[in-house]
DNA sequence: GGTTCATGAAAGTATTACTATTAATAATGC
DNA sequence: GCATTATTAATAGTAATACTTTCATGAACC
């Protein structure tokens, strides 16, 4: 794990940068502190501008990498996907229970700052920081369905298949797989940020995080099997 | 119900507007176009100028009503959450099951636009659609920690609490209720979104609103009762 | 009839979200 | 080693946004 780790390289969808930020050092300085800083800021007050000025860099430059702000945030998204579900797949890959599939799809998914972040560019901590907290922006807009067409929310998609696929292996009859793994995988982020911010509408602090994955496995494992 | 309903008025939080709309006749302008505009604009676009413009009065005016826009999705939030949670103690009222609770409180949550709305000033069909896809917005801000102290979401904490409630009737021994409750009522939003814009997240297309409602209320009974 | 209050009109500011131009620098090809 | 090309930095500029301020007008109330 640790070898194939070493040099993991995600792919990104290329219609989501003009420039791909990976193959230059200021394309990772532009990731690096982006990411840092709007984790830091929030998608709202940060700008390009506040960018440019912590890199020492112009403001033009970052553009020719990124469109805009929001196509940086639908990159970190999109990199935070992937990232999970190439974790899925690498620690499901040889299991034959399907059971034993969904427990560590379930711990991944909420947990992923636990994982082995070693050959991994960005802060894992970081991405899951934004994703919670900024990513449903990136989708709740009125460019969605464009954007939706054009793959921006591919690796969303995909790890949510992935997780309906479980489901759809421990019970083939259960109709409604999609909108269970969907509802997990948004609540999962929902329960740690209402955790944070909101505790009224949660049972949980962010300390006890393998109860949050128990009750996401039970809430899937209680459905599928009745 | 219809003798209630015509007199109806939600309470709302008094610091979210600088002056009550409801009391003149250019708030209630506001309220109406400005619900109007963020459905087909999107929160994004929205402005207050553009306001200004369609009421043909200054943006200065606007301004004396709600400090940003941000306050006046807030507003908007609020009286949906208000408007839903008054259904829901009116229909549950009466009824000694506590199961015929959760599958009323259900049904209006999956299904709020079949509601009776007479006597409600504000559209219900452009409220829901505006709380589906603008509401996360309202409190994924840096601002939420102290928003949420002026109590600004308490209409959406007060509507999850009721529901979780009820789920505590059924079964008082469950100790998640909190969470079973907001991920659900956060899940019905987003299975609506998805349905129209990201299919591939749902197994419902937003015609059968009643299967929606059924499998939430698998997911809440199936959870429960195990 | 004077005061208060709500609105409208206009102007002004700081910031944002870009685009365009040009000069300086670095990398690369021959 | 030199020319070509690509990359970046610096600067300036534009249109729009998100406000704030000031002041005049008219209506309402007491």
């Amino acid at each position: 794990m640790d070898i194939l780790l070493s040099k993991l390289r995600l792919k990104i969808n290329q219609d989501i940068f003009l420039k791909d930020p990976e193959t230059t050092e200021l394309g990772n300085h532009i990731l690096e502190s982006g990411l840092e800083m709007i984790d830091q800021l929030g998608l709202e007050s940060f700008t390009f501008k506040k960018l440019a000025v912590q890199l020492q860099t112009a403001e033009s430059s970052i553009y020719r990498y990124f469109e805009n702000k929001h196509k940086l945030l639908i990159y970190f998204t999109n990199y935070y996907w992937a990232l999970l579900e190439y974790f899925v797949v690498f620690k499901t890959n040889n299991l034959i229970s399907a059971d034993d599939k969904l427990r560590i799809a379930i711990d991944i998914l909420c947990n992923p700052t636990q994982l082995n972040d070693e050959g991994i560019a960005l802060s894992l901590n970081k991405l899951n920081r934004i994703v919670i907290a900024e990513s449903s922006k990136s989708f709740m807009t009125k460019a969605v369905d464009s954007e939706n067409k054009a793959g921006f929310f591919e690796a969303y998609k995909n790890i949510t298949k992935r997780l309906s696929q479980i489901i759809t292996e421990i019970n083939t009859d259960y109709p409604y797989a999609k909108t269970l793994a969907s509802t997990c995988i948004e609540g999962m982020l929902h329960q740690q940020y209402f955790a944070q911010h909101m505790p009224a509408l949660t049972d949980f602090n962010n300390f006890d995080e393998s109860q949050r994955a128990d009750i996401f496995y039970q809430i899937i494992k209680n459905n599928i099997n009745h």
